[in-house]
DNA sequence: TCATTGAATGAAGTATAAATCATATGATAG
DNA sequence: CTATCATATGATTTATACTTCATTCAATGA
């Protein structure tokens, strides 16, 4: 797949079950398909169809270790990406009074 | 609505005509439905659904003037977002030689 | 108050993506 | 070369999101 339009890669991000296996391989480093798998606790079929997307844009790195394929996240990417969400949740989606409701 | 997790944030991000419509009030300003609806051509009611949406996550603000709702971008959030997108495809997702094809 | 204009809403149909299952590939060990 | 383990792939079912249409609401002006 070539993703082609902006849209393309949130896409990808806009699934929880991807952004939780970003989140780990941020936090714990590059894991195989299988420990992700007993980790998340998922079907490995997922996982790999996950990893797919998460590689076609270049969100993950592979590498072939065996017959294991370990994956590593791309942290130039995806930590400034994850931490300007984190930063708009805090300066506009966390109602300190009741201006806003919906 | 009420958005929980990163990825409620990049599902709304995910539709190409949401991207449109940022990009739009990105470069030429605040704009009202009918003058989205003129400049890309859609639907009133569709626009209307997604600018609920990009005001549910405050991707957009919204004022009134009479009749019209007047929307604007944040700006703070969405030019580094697309900046981000933009370095990384740059970085990444544009082949110079031939070292990956998918 | 009633008609008109701009926009929002809700419901129905339609398109897209995700989950699941069965099967295939590819590397290694015996 | 065969069996096994790790992962990938493709097809099918199932869930989710988008489009469209009809209707409603809210503001203005006659």
């Amino acid at each position: 797949m070539i993703y082609t339009s902006f849209n393309d890669f949130f896409a990808v991000l806009s699934s929880k079950q991807r952004v939780k296996i970003l989140q780990l391989l941020n936090r714990e480093g590059p894991h195989c398909v299988n420990q992700i798998k007993n980790k998340l606790k998922v079907e490995q079929s997922a996982i790999s169809h996950d990893m797919k997307r998460l590689l076609g844009c270049r969100f993950v790195f592979v590498e072939r270790k065996g017959k294991e394929r370990v994956y590593s996240i791309n942290k130039t990417t995806i930590q400034p990406l994850f931490n300007l969400i984190r930063e708009h949740v805090e300066a506009h989606c966390v109602r300190k009074d009741d201006k806003w409701n919906d």
